[in-house]
DNA sequence: AAATTCACCAACCGCCCTTGC
DNA sequence: CGCAAGGGCGGTTGGTGAATT
């Protein structure tokens, strides 16, 4: 009897289907607002923010609940996070359907599995055979290389081969891993495309609206920032031995550490984590894992198509 | 077939901002 | 102006099912 009262006063973990009810009705009948005063009330032994939680996630109407984010989903959520940084509920703004948990979860999966690949692949080859993640998902990735990577210039006939989804990001920098640089396998799949495409994310003034978006946008442009801008194949100036400058700046290849490029790139809008005094995460200092948060989504599928490969 | 790993998702927690008194 | 409550948001955790070994 004290228990149940007790189990009536909050309840926490999974709804029930007659709480939903319970929460949609009042929705309808109150709007989604006075959250706290469904407690109050008595309707429901959920605080204020678990009913506004349950209604944002999954009883709005016109949620994609269940649904895949699309690969242009996925390419609006990499072009946003880089332009906003964490600002999952800002960037779920432009994706209908989506809510920030969604985005935050789409984004938090793809962090873990970069960084499990590149977990994997900075291990020697010796090791990585003998751990425990399966032969096949090894990848093909490293900033720590055995060859130092090689900064190409963007050339046209180069993009064909990437990700298309990625042409049109501005500034693009395309760095190439070398053939060989885990996998001698990858001599044979060269020309699919060993090459990674990083999206520098400094926020440049932008002239006009980026006409390539085929999402429905709510506004042409996003706090008067153009979503992209034209077309600019490389960041002006930016030579390959600039761009080896700028990445290894900090700290050049060391011969006894076995070129072990320490990445740290102020023009790429490196974002920390918008705690901490973060409430602007775009001016944040750089940290190690932000440079990553930069690759796109789809690098690794082509990574995870090459590491299913029988090839492998 | 069992064990392990991974991806995905739902929900909670804590911090911060806003608002009303 | 200061305080408290409510609400919003980002980070994190735990559960579950699928995939893989």
């Amino acid at each position: 009897m004290e228990r149940r009262r007790e189990e009536m006063l909050m309840r926490k973990g999974p709804w029930m289907a007659e709480e939903d009810e319970i929460l949609m009705d009042y929705v309808k009948k109150h709007g989604p607002r006075d959250w706290s005063s469904i407690r109050s009330k008595g309707l429901l032994p959920r605080t204020g923010k678990s009913c506004r939680l349950r209604w944002v996630n999954k009883l709005k109407p016109d949620l994609k609940t269940g649904c895949k984010f699309t690969a242009e989903e996925e390419r609006v959520v990499i072009d946003l996070q880089a332009r906003f940084g964490n600002k999952w509920a800002r960037i779920a703004t432009y994706l209908q359907g989506r809510t920030d948990n969604d985005v935050k979860n789409f984004w938090s999966t793809r962090q873990k599995r970069l960084a499990r690949i590149l977990q994997t692949s900075n291990q020697p080859k010796s090791q990585k055979n003998n751990g425990k993640a399966p032969a096949s998902r090894h990848v093909a990735t490293t900033l720590e290389a055995p060859r130092p990577l090689s900064i190409v210039e963007h050339s046209s006939s180069q993009s064909q081969s990437c990700q298309l989804s990625y042409l049109e990001n501005p500034d693009v920098i395309k760095m190439v891993a070398l053939p060989d640089l885990m996998n001698p396998g990858l001599h044979s799949l060269e020309t699919n495309l060993p090459q990674l495409e990083f999206t520098p994310t400094e926020k440049k003034p932008c002239i006009e609206p980026q006409p390539h978006f085929s999402f429905p946008l709510p506004h042409p442009t996003l706090d008067g920032l153009p979503l992209l801008p034209e077309n600019q194949d490389l960041v002006p100036g930016l030579g390959a031995s600039n761009l080896m400058e700028m990445f290894c700046h900090q700290e050049t290849p060391s011969p006894d550490k076995g070129s072990h490029y320490s990445v740290n790139a102020p023009f790429l809008g490196l974002r920390g984590n918008s705690r901490n005094g973060g409430k602007g995460d775009s001016d944040n200092p750089a940290t190690p894992d932000s440079f990553f948060d930069d690759f796109p989504t789809d690098m690794f599928d082509y990574i995870e198509s090459l590491a299913s490969s029988s090839e492998w």
